[in-house]
DNA sequence: GTCTATAGGCAGATAGAC
DNA sequence: GTCTATCTGCCTATAGAC
């Protein structure tokens, strides 16, 4: 275990430059600065730029485990999905600043790091899984996968033309077009 | 007017990294050899690598304008929208392994060159005026703004969905769903 | 564990012969 | 108009002192 948090702020560094020019596109003398650690020493923590990559996809994908894991705790299937949609409307400002974290990232990476790119990508499938569970819990049975596909497919293209129009709305909008249709849907059972 | 065509098989050649690697993360020596260009000779046709990517986007912009105006030509609005869901579903494959050609360089190009970027989203916010525009004329009225932000946010979806997972199942349930809902929708008058 | 200095390579861009 | 040669600068990564 390491005695200092150079790897944590090293990290989180790298998570800061993610949201703005992009991981690929920052270099680790960006990042070191923001994490006020010499450039040098990055590869005492990471033998290579890729390896710090895998760690900030890693803490991603730990951060969205674990608000899932809160939802699971504390809410009904029903709520939970609202609770996400929620999330993701009560973010727009910064998806249309930004991008979202999970869809930029895999777009980024799926070009230049293949492999990195299907790590990023376990963060879209987990989620896919995590919301056809939900929907089988609501007694969609076999409709659910493509009910996940689409709450999901919703979102994430709603945040790409928010964040390439700059203009927020597209997520609000999509937001409250899919609550609409979810208290729309009837269940099979 | 040039006496040759190195122009357009400069922008060919963008165009054609675009779709793989992307157009930042290629170099112009890549470009220049796809092409079959000398590297220096570039900067007789463009003044910087920032130019060339002007010009790509230029190419690309014109192309669905095309598309769109033979659309109008030759069917009815509400079967003007099926086509371009239709178009979508059937690139599928290609979606997935390259991503979407609109959605992808506007995501890329909004950190690194946002005036650039800007650019390129026109080619989203002009297929969202056409699609207002079809659903004005099917009798939506008001709504059709709505109407238009879901179907072009579900497929930007979906194509980020298939590429991101390598799997273009998600652009085909998108489209089907999109293609019921679409024959469900009741017209205000 | 930490940091400086620097190697080695490739990028975008330019000069100038033809 | 075309092409070669090259400049300058930044990037990742390493060597090695402390």
């Amino acid at each position: 275990m390491p005695r200092t948090d150079k790897r944590a702020r090293l990290v989180a560094a790298a998570d800061t430059v993610a949201r703005g020019p992009g991981f690929t596109h920052s270099s680790l003398a960006d990042i070191a600065a923001r994490a006020d650690v010499p450039v040098g020493n990055i590869y005492y923590w990471f033998k290579t730029k890729r390896e710090l990559g895998e760690a900030l996809v890693e803490a991603r994908a730990t951060h969205y485990r674990a608000l899932r894991r809160q939802w699971d705790r504390t809410l009904p299937p029903r709520r939970r999905v609202d609770a996400f949609i929620e999330m993701v409307a009560a973010n727009r400002d910064t998806l249309a600043a930004e991008g979202c974290p999970i869809g930029s990232i895999c777009t980024e990476l799926r070009r230049h790091d293949p492999a990195l790119a299907a790590q990023a990508g376990t963060m879209l499938s987990d989620f896919l899984r995590w919301l056809e569970a939900q929907f089988r819990a609501m007694g969609h049975g076999r409709a659910s996968p493509g009910l996940a596909s689409h709450t999901l497919s919703s979102l994430q293209g709603a945040s790409l033309l928010s964040h390439a129009l700059d203009d927020p709305a597209h997520v609000a909008r999509e937001a409250r077009h899919l609550k609409r249709w979810l208290a729309g849907l009837r269940p099979v059972n």
